[in-house]
RNA sequence: GGGCGCUUAGCUCAGCGGUAGAGCGCUUCGUUUACACCGAAGAUGCCGGGGGUUCGAAUCCCUCAGCGCCCA
């Protein structure tokens, strides 16, 4: 017997491992199926699973679950990055915390070392957290980006690209993070908005005492290394200093006033400082002006004097030698107090206005990042991604919502050389050596490089390995075909690649899906995979994105201890609508968890009445309308389900299986049932039983993909196969059913009937303790046929004692309905409120009255009747008959309580 | 500044040319052999504003407003 309260925790464990342990996850490459292909966007290894990978995760396995019941090949690809920046974060805080050697004082080796011992302890938490969602990954193909045969995919694409010229090291403005001492990414630097200033500071006109230029900056710190002050070609103001030079104050360096149209008239004063080496815009402007790059703060954003230090000149009342010398070793804020102090002095910071700004900082370091020109590796973004934009413009790509395609060119398009090289330790180093005289030699082993260097230099010299490493994307972007052993030509390869789909949040499209479609369209010659599904984030209830700091973040582990893993999901799911965010509650997981409880208990009501599997039932062989006409709302469920899943609407799946169970099965099919099951044995009620167990493994096999714990737990508690077996069942499908047209009506016609005497006793205030017999006038025979089949259930939903025609005298205190032709009555003298009943009839009249007026306004419109389809038109007037008719009665059934 | 999205019942959201819907919440009633994580019934809408297209607009187009996100 089924528990009488579900219990989510006291089986999901049991059947996860009994899954698992089976090898229900694995694919097969062997097998003649089709594949479907899910590679799990990689997870970071010092992550642990919050609500945003529950979403995603669930999504994901609730198709890879489907699809396997489809019969397809299933490969749901595991795996976890090596997360370069974060990872060794992690370890050093780890090795600050211990009191040990930081990792400079360890070495690299030894630190290394260390970060693998943090890996094997600690890495991949996620990977166990996943087990507990339900996540029906293949665990023994599980990779990690550091993998031998990972490293091998790097080696070779690295090497590869550098030979076809697609990467190449070069020196431009990278983002440097000075806390983290490394370049990092575009992506991976956030825009904050900041309270700081806007600081006007004079630049006197060389030859021209008195005369000054003034420039409104928001980093006077940075003035050290001006070699230009820019303004508008356009700007009057300025015309005539266009050409001139001025004086670099503190420095003494004499820069000329450059125009350009990068300076915003409306914006400060009209003219900028220039500095080049330390800023993107000022960068190009340099550039276009030929001016030189001096760079004044060093890899911590300290001020370093060394590039501008033979250019410093002492002008009295303007620049000062000895203070930029007292600058050197500064922090950079530090020193934007003294400049700032020191100009102020000197009468050459002429205000100060409040001024709030959008400053990049680093997203792991959290500190503003300092643009530097540094020399880098660089990959030819731009080359690969045009084969990507034009799969993904000839549809050989799909993303859905399409309306990500638009986020994704507009990117793609403009796409910026990737630097990917980083300075870090963890990582895979990059493979490239360096002969004393600058020669580099990138191959896959030193012992190649060296060969190399020999043919070059006719003897062998010393080699240096390039001491970086590569941004982890790199090896990510290489995981759809890396994970199935590629360079080797495996059979995985073969099979596995493309994908069928990737999922993720939009917030990833250009980390995530760019690049692999890059490395994939160029490696492979396809694309990584056919769609891409973009879900929106998880938020809290209140719409407001989750983050520690505002500490509003849920833990998904803590909602499935609570609820059940299979609440959360069907959560996740029914909330999942296109291009929507999900907002998610604790509120939500409840409510939720209370469908899942209605299926266990409505099993257990089958169980208790001795409802089986039994293979042996045919759907095609009913003869009961009630087997008929559940058989058939069952296959139109399945048809909901499975469009539904296939246009990857998972809030329809949801709801059309909520539907179909709550309301379809639970609330009318098992009461109809119920007199049946009470009732003797005989066919009726072997086949309202076999209806019952075939609906039920329907419903358990429909809704497996999105709470797969408690659908198995009921499949194999009843039989319908051995333990964890459901996992490999098929996906149900249409079963023909014989009449179901006529079944749909006669059960159609007795629902409507039962919540008409359900509303009428509830208006009228009849107490549910009175029954009453119920009259029929103005029947046909088919109703009142009807209505003698169903007298069971009709008594008993409908708190009826019997029903009889009525032909004449209509007794006096009668509760009326109309049901299509027929008028029901209620015989309740002295328990009726009449008022009620005249007030509610009246009620029903004038809703009737208004739907016939709408529709008389459509049809005497003569353009309406001219220009619509002639079906609407039809449908119109029968319609207005009806409604008219409905009129009628209502007012006869008003006079009969006239009085 | 550019782009995208959103605005429908108290709340969260479906619907996207032809009868305005669901879940939750709310009100009333209810322990009838599954389920109170339940059952029955009920109330609640100028479908953001304005204009246009159409026989017909929540749905298509334009415009305005508010909110949110992304990119400068």
């Amino acid at each position: 017997m089924l528990d009488k309260t579900l219990t989510p925790g006291s089986f999901e464990t049991r059947l996860y491992e009994g899954w698992e342990r089976s090898g229900a996850f694995a694919c097969h490459p062997e097998s003649g199926a089709p594949p479907f292909t899910i590679m799990i966007p990689p997870p970071n290894v010092t992550g642990s699973l919050h609500m945003g990978h529950a979403l995603t995760f669930t999504i994901q396995d609730t198709l890879v679950r489907w699809r396997r019941m489809q019969g397809r090949d299933a490969l749901w690809q595991p795996g976890t990055d090596h997360a370069g920046i974060a990872t060794q974060m992690v370890v050093e805080r780890l090795l600050a915390s211990e009191g040990r050697q930081d990792r400079r004082g360890m070495g690299r080796a030894a630190f290394l070392d260390r970060v693998w011992q943090w890996k094997a302890e600690s890495g991949g938490t996620i990977t166990k957290q996943l087990r507990r969602l339900g996540a029906s990954l293949d665990w023994p193909r599980e990779r990690f980006t550091m993998d031998e045969g990972l490293s091998k995919a790097v080696l070779e694409v690295f090497v590869t690209l550098h030979r076809q010229g697609l990467i190449y090291r070069d020196r431009r403005l990278v983002n440097w993070d000075p806390k983290l001492l490394t370049a990092i990414s575009d992506l991976e630097v956030e825009s904050r908005e900041v309270k700081g200033h806007l600081w006007h500071l004079r630049y006197p006109v060389e030859g021209a005492p008195g005369e000054f230029i003034t420039v409104a900056t928001t980093r006077p710190e940075t003035m050290l290394g001006d070699t230009a002050v820019a303004v508008h070609p356009t700007d009057a103001r300025y015309a005539a200093l266009v050409g001139r030079r001025v004086i670099l104050p503190l420095v003494g360096r004499a820069i000329p006033v450059v125009a350009d149209e990068y300076s915003d008239p409306e914006k400060g004063t009209g003219a900028v400082k220039i500095t080049p080496a330390h800023d993107f815009n000022d960068f190009e402007v340099g550039r276009r002006h030929g001016v030189a790059m001096p760079t004044v703060l060093d890899p911590e954003a300290r001020v370093i004097l060394a590039e501008i230090e033979a250019e410093l000149r002492a002008v009295a009342g303007v620049a000062d030698p000895d203070f930029v010398r007292s600058l050197a070793g500064q922090d950079r804020f530090a020193a934007r107090k003294a400049i700032v102090a020191r100009l102020e002095e000197l009468g050459l910071l002429e205000k100060i206005e409040p001024h709030t700004h959008q400053v990049p900082h680093g997203d792991r370091g959290g500190v503003p990042i300092e643009p530097r020109l540094t020399w880098q590796w660089y990959c030819d973004a731009a080359t690969l991604a045009k084969p990507c934009i034009e799969a993904v413009e000839d549809g050989r790509m799909r993303f859905v919502p399409k309306q990500w395609e638009n986020t994704f060119f507009a990117w793609m398009r403009d796409i910026q050389p990737w630097c990917i090289s980083r300075q870090l330790w963890w990582g895979h180093q990059i493979p490239a050596w360096y002969a004393p005289d600058g020669t580099i030699f990138v191959e896959k082993t030193e012992a190649e490089a060296r060969a190399a260097a020999r043919a070059k230099f006719g003897h062998d010299v010393t080699l240096t390995r390039d001491e970086d490493v590569l941004d982890t994307w790199f090896s990510s972007a290489l995981w759809p075909f890396s994970t199935l052993g590629w360079p080797e030509r495996t059979a995985e390869v073969a099979r596995y690649y493309p994908g069928d789909v990737l999922v993720t949040g939009f917030d990833i499209i250009f980390f995530w899906v760019a690049r692999m479609m890059m490395m994939g369209q160029h490696f492979m010659g396809d694309v990584p995979f056919r769609d891409i599904y973009i879900h929106g984030l998880v938020r809290d209830e209140r719409g407001q994105k989750m983050s520690k700091s505002k500490g509003n973040v849920m833990d998904p582990l803590e909602l499935i201890d609570a609820y059940g893993a299979d609440a959360l999901r069907f959560t996740i799911c029914a909330l999942t609508g296109p291009g929507r965010d999900v907002k998610l509650g604790r509120k939500r997981v409840e409510d939720h968890r209370g469908f899942i409880t209605k299926i266990w208990n409505a099993a257990r009501f089958l169980e208790m009445n001795g409802v089986a599997p039994d293979a042996g039932f045919d759907p095609a062989t009913a003869k009961t309308p009630l087997a008929r006409w559940i058989l058939d709302a069952a296959n139109r469920a399945v048809a909901e389900a499975t469009a539904a899943l296939e246009a990857y609407r998972f809030d329809e799946y949801a709801a059309a299986c909520y539907r179909f169970v709550w309301n379809g099965f639970c609330d009318w099919f098992i009461e109809f049932a119920k007199p049946v099951l009470n009732g003797p044995d005989g066919a009726e009620k072997a086949e309202v039983k076999g209806a019952a167990q075939h609906v039920l493994g329907t419903i358990l096999r429909l809704l497996h993909p999105a709470i797969p714990f408690v659908t198995e737990e009921l499949w194999d508690r009843f039989g319908y196969g051995p333990e964890c077996s459901l996992i490999r069942a098929p996906w149900p499908e249409a079963v023909p059913v014989a009449g179901a047209e006529a079944a749909r009506e006669e059960l159609d016609w007795v629902v409507r009937l039962v919540s008409e005497v359900r509303a009428v006793r509830s208006e009228v205030n009849v107490p549910p303790s009175v029954t009453t017999p119920l009259l029929v006038r103005d029947a046909a025979p088919e109703s009142l046929a009807r209505a003698g089949r169903w007298i069971e259930a009709i008594r008993r939903l409908g708190r009826v004692t019997e029903i009889t025609p009525l032909d004449g005298q209509v007794p006096k205190g009668v509760a009326q309905a109309v049901l299509g032709e027929a008028t029901v009555m209620l015989p309740l003298e002295g328990v009726i409120d009449v008022p009620a009943e005249r007030a509610r009839l009246a009620k029903a009249r004038g809703t009737a009255e208004g739907e016939a007026k709408k529709i008389a306004a459509k049809l005497g419109n003569a353009d309406f009747v001219a220009r619509a389809p002639e079906e609407v038109v039809e449908e119109n007037r029968e319609r207005l008959a009806a409604a008219r008719a409905e009129i009628a009665r209502l007012d006869a059934a008003l006079a009969r309580i006239a009085d």
